[in-house]
Parts: structure tokens; C-alpha cells; sequence
RNA sequence: GUGGCUGUAGCUCACCAGGUAGAGCACCGGAUUGUGACUCCGGAGGUAGCGGGUUCAAGACCCGUCAGCCACCCCA
């Protein structure tokens, strides 16, 4: 018999694990809508040059990374390695962008890379995405949103924010042209992966880690040095934004993204506590990727932040969640189960908030109380002989010291309303 | 794509000049018959990732393959 595991870099998500993501998702819903932004649900499969021509023909996601395939038809098809494109697809084919919208999405995104820890083949993100404001005050919002949902979920000591301005194409092009020549005369001297990045695309070169690279880096041009004065002046009204909101921020002029789509803003939120994998979220403006894909020239800002690093930083502080059972209903033989089960349905539906177990599968009462102790739930509901011939309940709380009782069924919800509203406020 | 490390019960791990596997936790049952947590007793569970080779004999050695981890690379 052949067995099956999952395939390379793609990974289960179990059930111990959910609570997590759950109580990860529903937190940021929560600091979305608190900002006004609306989901959008978009496909996880686009026309392989939505991507080549967002992210760009020469960089690594799109020479070496995508999941790409021809389908029955012949079409060349990509499993998204990112969000934006698709996103920006989505807002040109629906004019979404006649009024400023703002959006977000979560899913699954895939990149054909060496699998390590915080770096899978299949791994999610959440994408926010602001379309038709030009303003920075649209990039501190976004900036400030993203420290709200580190907050709401216990890791914002752990992460800290770099930002950098790359400036607008033509600012790029300048800066780009100074750099290599400045490179060029020093191309003995860069590592491999710089050399051949020399021609294609330049600016990575900025945060390369060879320390050879890097000393010729000193003495390079700087980037800031190349942008006009509006943007300049743009980026410091986002400085001083983020500094009314206090926001710490470091400004790395050698910050650069690995998507060509980007312009002036950039920002990675990173972490020391995850290994090689630290960016927990990068994100920038964009404000040609509307127009490249045939939409009316809009501004526009987003960011995505990787859910697994999140996950992983949020159990690197040991944060949990639980959410144990509530009620777990223990009966004594197959009769007191079917007197029993008309009972629990009607507390279902008197009590739709709580999480009530029954026990399945019969087994002797101690074994029952075992799993009920096992589950956390806080009472357990006791249907015995006893109960079943004089039409009563029998209570047992399983945490603290309060003492079992048995009362008549006609008083189980009214007696339960009062111990939830005591369990409540204790 | 490159280099290194790893892969034994559900989990964390151990053993062993190479002679067909153990512990802790978890799980199941029991300790006078309607009551959990602690304790005690008992039990179940592994063809040692998979395939091939060397050997009288391999989980232990060799090769391949799959997967994980770490770094590079890349990025979220």
C-alpha cells in the first residue's frame, strides 16, 4: 500500500492549531472594519502575465518561483505568488476605482522556493490594498493600521518598522544609472549573485548580505539623493505622521522591494525572534500598477503581512488561545440518552453562544467524567436514573468548589442564565 | 537552485562492534458496582520515512528517493 504525505512545502494546518489562526483572522476583521475596509474574495489562479509584467519579467518570483502551467485550452496559468496583481485586476475589470476603495483579502499564495522555517511553498497573507489616494496621509493610515493589528494580537514589542522612499520611475532610472556606474567600477569586488544583478535589476543589490558587497556599498550613491523635492517633501510629511502617532520607525535608505511594481513608499515590519525569515510584513505605494493594466492613473498603497510568520512570532511569545467547552452532558445508559437529547437540543437552541458537548459512544460514568474533565468544560450536566425517572438534571461544576445539585428540568435555562452571568463577571 | 543536519510508538526522545526495539508524556481498562483531576495496578500501540544494496544477520553501514530543519538565496 502506497501512503501519501503532503508535497514540499505544503502544510497541514491541525486542528491544535486553528484556535490560533482563528482568533489571528477574526482580530484583524476586526481592525479592518474598524478602518473601513471591505474584503474582497479574488481567484487564486490568474493569466501568467498578470504576474510577469506586475512583479517584473527579471525578478526572482517571476524567473524561478511561480507555479505555472499551461490549462486544457493551452493558456498559460499562474498560481498567485502575491495578492496585489490580482487585486489591481479585480479593480481595473470592475472600475472599483472610480471613488478612493480600500480593501483587503486573505488566502493562499505560492512560491516555488526552498522550503525553511517561516517559508513555505503554499503559505497565506493577508493583502490590504488602498486605491485613489495620493496623499501620504493614506501610508501612514495603512502604517498605523498594521501596528492596531500587532497590538490587538500581543506582538507589537517584537516587531519594529524600517521605511525607506525609492521615489517615482524617473527618480529610479536617475538613481539606477548612478549606481551602476558607481558598481561597475567596482565589479570585482560584489559577489556573484551582484554582479549578475548588475544587469538585470540593480537596486536589489542595495540589501545584499555578502559583507565584500556591502563595504562597496559604503561609498555608493544614495538613494534619497536622487528624489525631487515633492517627493522628498512627501515622504517627511509621512515621517512626521507617523511620529504624531508614535510610531518608531527606522528610515534604511538601502530598503528596496523585491516586486518592480513599488514606488516611493516602501516599509517591511521585521523580527528578530523568527531566524533568516524576519520580514512579517513589507508593503509600499504602487502608483502605476492601476494604469499598467489599463485602469484610469490611480495612486495607490497596500502592504501584505505573511500569516505563518505571524503565527510563528505569536507562539515565539507564547500566546495562546482556548476556547474550552462549556457544558459536557454525561448520560448513564441508551434510555437516559434519548430522555436526555430532546433536552440538550432545546438548550442548543436557548443558548446558542455556548459550546455544549455531548458525550457519544456510551462508556461507564467515570470514563464519561474523564473525557468531560479532559474537554475543560466548566459544568457537566448529569442525566443518571435518577434524574430521568423524577425529571431533573443533575449540575456538576468541574472547576472550582462548588458543589453538584439536581434540579427539575423546568428550571435548567433560568438556573444556567444566573451561573453564566455569575461565571461572567467572576 | 547551493551547502549542512535530521527522519525510531500520537508527542518528546533513548538504545545498539550491525543480531529482528525501550522510556516519559498521551491513550484505553481497573482499584466494592452513578462521578473527573492526584496515586497505584494493568493494557494497547512501531514491518525504525520509503526503495534498493552490503551481510548468515541492518533501524543501525552504503546508495537512491521523499520530507523536515538551519544557512545561502528570496521574500511575506
Amino acid at each position: 500500500m502506497t501512503t501519501y504525505q503532503a508535497i514540499r512545502g505544503m502544510v497541514d494546518i491541525l486542528p491544535e492549531q486553528t484556535p490560533l489562526w482563528q482568533s489571528m483572522e477574526t482580530a484583524a476583521l476586526e481592525v479592518l472594519s474598524g478602518y473601513g475596509y471591505a474584503e474582497i474574495r479574488l481567484p487564486i489562479i490568474e493569466a501568467t502575465g498578470l504576474f510577469a509584467r506586475s512583479i517584473g519579467e527579471v525578478t526572482d518570483i517571476v524567473e524561478k518561483e511561480m507555479y505555472t502551467f499551461d490549462d486544457r485550452s493551452e493558456k498559460s496559468m499562474t498560481l498567485r505568488p502575491e495578492g496585489t496583481a490580482g487585486c489591481v485586476r479585480a479593480v481595473v475589470q470592475h472600475n472599483l476605482a472610480i471613488t478612493p476603495q480600500k480593501l483587503w483579502y486573505i488566502g493562499p499564495m505560492f512560491r516555488y522556493e526552498r522550503p525553511q522555517k517561516g517559508r513555505q511553498r503554499q503559505f497565506h497573507q493577508l493583502g490590504v490594498e488602498a486605491f485613489g489616494v495620493a496623499t501620504p496621509d493614506q501610508d501612514a493610515e495603512l502604517i498605523a493600521l498594521c501596528r492596531q493589528l500587532w497590538r490587538r494580537l500581543g506582538v507589537d514589542d517584537a516587531l519594529t518598522l524600517e521605511i525607506n522612499c525609492i521615489g517615482d520611475s524617473a527618480d529610479r532610472s536617475k538613481y539606477r544609472e548612478a549606481l551602476v556606474a558607481y558598481l561597475s567600477e567596482h565589479r570585482e569586488s560584489l559577489d556573484a549573485d551582484s554582479q549578475r544583478r548588475l544587469e538585470s535589476n540593480p537596486l536589489r543589490i542595495l540589501d545584499s548580505k555578502d559583507p565584500g558587497t556591502q563595504a562597496v556599498l559604503e561609498g555608493a550613491p544614495s538613494l534619497p539623493d536622487y528624489l525631487d523635492a515633492a517627493t522628498r517633501e512627501e515622504f517627511e510629511t509621512l515621517l512626521q505622521y507617523l511620529a504624531e502617532l508614535d510610531i518608531a520607525y527606522t528610515v534604511n535608505p538601502r530598503l528596496v522591494r523585491g516586486l518592480d511594481y513599488y514606488n516611493k513608499t516602501v516599509f517591511e515590519w521585521t523580527t528578530t525572534l523568527l531566524g533568516a525569515q524576519s520580514t512579517v510584513c513589507g508593503g509600499g505605494r504602487y502608483d502605476g500598477l492601476v494604469a499598467l493594466f489599463g485602469g484610469k492613473q490611480t495612486p495607490a498603497a497596500g502592504f501584505a503581512v505573511g500569516l505563518e510568520r505571524l503565527i510563528l512570532l505569536m507562539q515565539a511569545l507564547d500566546i495562546t488561545v482556548s476556547h474550552p467547552v462549556d457544558l459536557y452532558v454525561i448520560t448513564a445508559d441508551t434510555a437516559a440518552l434519548a430522555h436526555a437529547l430532546p433536552r440538550i437540543d432545546a438548550l442548543r437552541g436557548e443558548f446558542p453562544e455556548l459550546e455544549i458537548v455531548q458525550h457519544l459512544g456510551g462508556g461507564s460514568f467515570k470514563s464519561q467524567f474523564k473525557r468531560a474533565d479532559k474537554s475543560g468544560a466548566s459544568l457537566a450536566l448529569i442525566y443518571g436514573e435518577a434524574e430521568l425517572a423524577a425529571n431533573t438534571v443533575t449540575l456538576k461544576p468541574l472547576r472550582g468548589e462548588n458543589e453538584q445539585r439536581t434540579i427539575a428540568d423546568a428550571e435548567l435555562v433560568s438556573f444556567l442564565s444566573e451561573y453564566l452571568n455569575e461565571v461572567d463577571s467572576a
